[in-house]
RNA sequence: UCCUCGGUAGCUCAACUGGCAGAGCGACCGGCUGUUAACCGGUUGGUUGUAGGUUCGAGUCCUACCCGAGGAGCCA
């Protein structure tokens, strides 16, 4: 038997025999010629079955074949611009097969389907092109932040999924069982973090991270996968610039590495494009000004209603959306209320109402993919917070540890995977964007 | 938790003011040498989400419940 071949490596054996090992995912039958669309989890290639070319069997057995059938190919590698595919251009001139396992008629076929059908079908799902494509993207998302962290002096520290209290509330935390005590699943690793940034300077946790939400929308999941960077000696300015570099390196990585995903996606790379620091920069304030200002020229009355707020109100998706609307880039909106914000945000200098925090909005409506802050670095004013947030000192005694032994300046953020691959692709749903996604009343399969 | 929309064949959907439950796709059989979700002919296909009610008659109207989708809040 020929040597075995990537589909994705096709174009450098034009001419040559060769073996394909995968799966029938389409195919169009014309009399004594057969097209039979083969993917090997690296591409996607059409093979040519003609009668004249193969026995009377293999052409008898290529026409029984049904959908997601596994088969070993094997023929004779022919450049034709006809040829469809990922990455096209070549087609396989059978002249031997040998089926595997001829596949029971497969539920998901090559057109549109519902929702809930293919939710229920996630397993078979994830072998459609379109989800090929996004989880290619995600991949090499994840590879593009650690290389970007692993070339700029962070260093990978694990923390714990299994956490003993709340680190902002209890009512959005799962609960399990810990040998009789009730522990929690992470939904940040951030306090963890800044431990250890007093040992490696900058550190960045990735894994995954559970909100037990209730939220029933597009942009959430209770399991996700969150990196975050801490920084020591790091005020708010510098880690906008931390953000603007990384987030850049990600996007242009996607265009440089997975053109064929994103074009197979129909994904509009022009935003992407000018995806390249630096970022626009607002502070909250102004941003509360834009909102105000879109919602009086708004003729419509749904959106006027749901952009009403005050100053001290957080921005809602319809904030957000509308907010980034205006600008080409991602933006930095910085500068949010105390309130509004996490307990552990330092305060802007003179004006204690605003936090040293800052989001960073994806653009054609995407909204927030990073959250982020300067951190409280003073013993006093922490304790001071813990109080006015109502929360047991007792459980964060190793955190004001981190205040008593050389404590110095340090900011950090959170990014959230699904949502910038969403953004990336795209896409109008995170589901599509996590092989097997955990949502409000879905953990099957 | 709240608001809006939906549930009919394996899948995607149709069925007018209540009146014979249909089409396309798939599957199966046959035809076709360049298909791209091919095309042509044939075959196959139903507890209309569940329970109750109104009616001569309910997919259609009423009540309750279940399930799903989109959104709000909350967040990455």
């Amino acid at each position: 038997m020929p040597d075995t071949i990537r589909i994705e490596d096709i174009a450098r054996h034009a001419g040559e025999e060769v073996t394909i090992k995968g799966w029938l995912f389409n195919r169009t039958d014309k009399g004594r010629l057969q097209f039979l669309q083969v993917r090997d989890g690296t591409g996607f290639v059409q093979c040519v079955v003609f009668k004249k070319e193969v026995s009377a069997e293999v052409f008898a057995e290529a026409r029984a074949l049904t959908q997601e059938s596994s088969l070993i190919m094997t023929g004779t590698v022919r450049e034709d611009s006809r040829a469809p595919g990922i990455p096209g251009g070549y087609e396989l001139g059978v002249t031997g097969m040998r089926v595997l396992q001829q596949a029971e008629e497969h539920p998901i076929q090559p057109k549109e389907h519902g929702v809930e059908f293919l939710m229920d079908h996630r397993h078979l799902w994830l072998r459609s092109q379109r989800q090929w494509a996004i989880l290619r993207v995600r991949a090499t998302v994840i590879r593009a932040i650690r290389d970007w962290f692993d070339t700029h002096g962070f260093v990978n520290m694990d923390t714990p999924i299994l956490t003993p209290a709340a680190c902002e509330g209890t009512t959005t935390l799962f609960e399990t069982d810990y040998f009789g005590e009730p522990a929690y699943l992470a939904q940040s690793g951030q306090l963890y973090n800044e431990a250890d940034i007093y040992a490696f300077g900058r550190v960045y946790c990735f894994g995954p991270t559970f909100r037990a939400e209730k939220s029933k929308t597009r942009r959430h999941l209770t399991e996700f996968w969150m990196v975050e960077p801490e920084v020591a000696f790091c005020d708010l300015d510098q880690l906008m610039e931390i953000e603007e570099q990384f987030v850049s390196y990600i996007v242009q990585t996607c265009l440089r590495d997975r053109a064929h995903e994103l074009d197979l996606l129909e994904r509009d790379t022009s935003y992407l494009e000018k995806v390249t620091p630096p970022f626009p920069r607002i502070s909250y304030d102004e941003a509360v000004g834009v909102v105000a200002e879109i919602r009086e020229q708004t003729e419509d009355e749904d959106l006027r209603q749901l952009l009403a707020m005050e100053w001290g109100d957080d921005f809602g998706s319809p904030h957000e959306t509308e907010l980034t609307k205006r600008f080409e880039k991602p933006v930095l909106v910085y500068g949010y209320p105390t309130r509004a914000k996490a307990f552990y945000m330092e305060p802007w200098p003179d004006r204690p109402e605003v936090s040293k925090s800052v989001d960073l909005l994806a653009p054609e409506g995407y909204g927030e993919i990073i959250g982020g802050s300067e951190r409280i670095s003073d013993y006093d004013l922490l304790i001071q917070r813990l109080r006015e947030w109502g929360l047991p000192r007792e459980a964060f005694e190793w955190y004001l540890d981190l205040r008593r032994y050389g404590s110095v300046p340090h900011s950090g953020f959170g990014l959230g995977v699904e949502r910038t691959v969403s953004w990336i692709c795209g896409l109008d749903h995170l589901r599509e964007t996590i092989p097997f996604p955990r949502m409000l009343k879905r953990v099957y399969p």
